[in-house]
DNA sequence: ACTTTAGCCTGTCGGC
DNA sequence: TGCCGACAGGCTAAAG
């Protein structure tokens, strides 16, 4: 599932094959995404030249000169660059031909992934309430503990929320979480500053690490050269209930939380 | 202001 | 073998 590391290895491997193309044209099969894809992308970016591709949280913001398009994965979404004549495929939804005569071509069969637009000098919605980048000087753990008082909710969900900080999902808040020893349903108000600060650091240190990996696939990610993503193999605690803790040798345990999987160590982590 | 719930989708998997 | 319900999950909007 694309969480930032897949969404960052994906705009690594996009990016050399998109700036400087021109969109020639759009060919929209399935316009029914997260959200219907709005006639302003299609009116506006064919013609566009791509200056940048940048990502925000988990999204992609393709820069032209009129404006961006923002594109999010969702669960299952991904983005290959491919020759035009690449045949398509039950869940191929978008092509956007450039004149380099490939296809930026967008596959995502659960379909929670979207393709949106920005004019320049707005700010989408979306886009809008985000909080700091994880990777970012803006990210810390005294931000966690400042924002984490008197708030009762578990401090997965806190982690988990784009306002707090963007682009930790499920995978990489159960990883931090266990890297620091926190339990992922304490009340995120009880978690000490010093355990916050813990935290972050491991939030960072994990994002960073995956990215080298290529990202973490499961199920569907790939990136856009094909290659599938090797984070799985480092994993300490998702989806690995029953098995072994890595550092203790303790059952992992899977909970529910917020209609959520969660993984973690009922040894290593309190 | 915070917390919870419903909903968007379809491939996969266990059970019968 | 085939059908069927449960489940998975990022994120938003609406409801509590």
């Amino acid at each position: 599932m694309p969480e930032l590391p897949e969404v960052e290895t994906t705009r690594r491997g996009l990016a050399p094959h998109l700036v400087g193309r021109t969109v020639i044209a759009l060919d929209i099969r399935q316009p029914r995404l997260r959200w219907p894809i709005p006639d302003s992308l299609r009116t506006s970016l064919p013609g566009q030249r791509i200056e940048e591709v940048e990502r925000r949280a988990k999204y992609l913001l393709i820069h032209t000169a009129v404006g961006s398009a923002l594109l999010h994965l969702g669960m299952s979404g991904s983005l290959r660059v491919l020759p035009a004549a690449t045949p398509i495929g039950t869940h191929d939804h978008v092509d956007w031909r450039l004149d380099s005569g490939r296809v930026l071509r967008f596959t995502d069969p659960r379909r929670f992934g979207s393709q949106l637009w920005q004019p320049r000098g707005e700010i989408h919605p979306l886009l809008a309430g985000l909080g700091p980048e994880p990777l970012s000087g803006d990210f810390d753990g005294d931000h966690l503990w400042a924002r984490s008082r008197s708030r009762v909710a578990a401090v997965k969900v806190l982690l988990m929320d784009q306002a707090i900080v963007v682009g930790v999902g499920n995978i990489y808040a159960a990883e931090a979480l266990f890297a620091a020893g926190i339990h992922p349903k304490r009340a995120a108000g009880s978690v000490s500053r010093g355990r916050y600060a813990c935290l972050a650091n491991e939030v960072k240190r994990i994002l960073a690490y995956a990215i080298t990996r290529g990202g973490t696939t499961l199920r569907n990610f790939i990136s856009p050269d094909g290659a599938r993503g090797y984070f799985e193999q480092e994993l300490f605690v998702y989806g690995r209930a029953g098995e072994p803790c890595k550092v203790c040798g303790t059952p992992i345990r899977a909970i529910a939380l917020g209609q959520r999987s969660t993984f973690y160590c009922p040894r290593c982590q309190h």
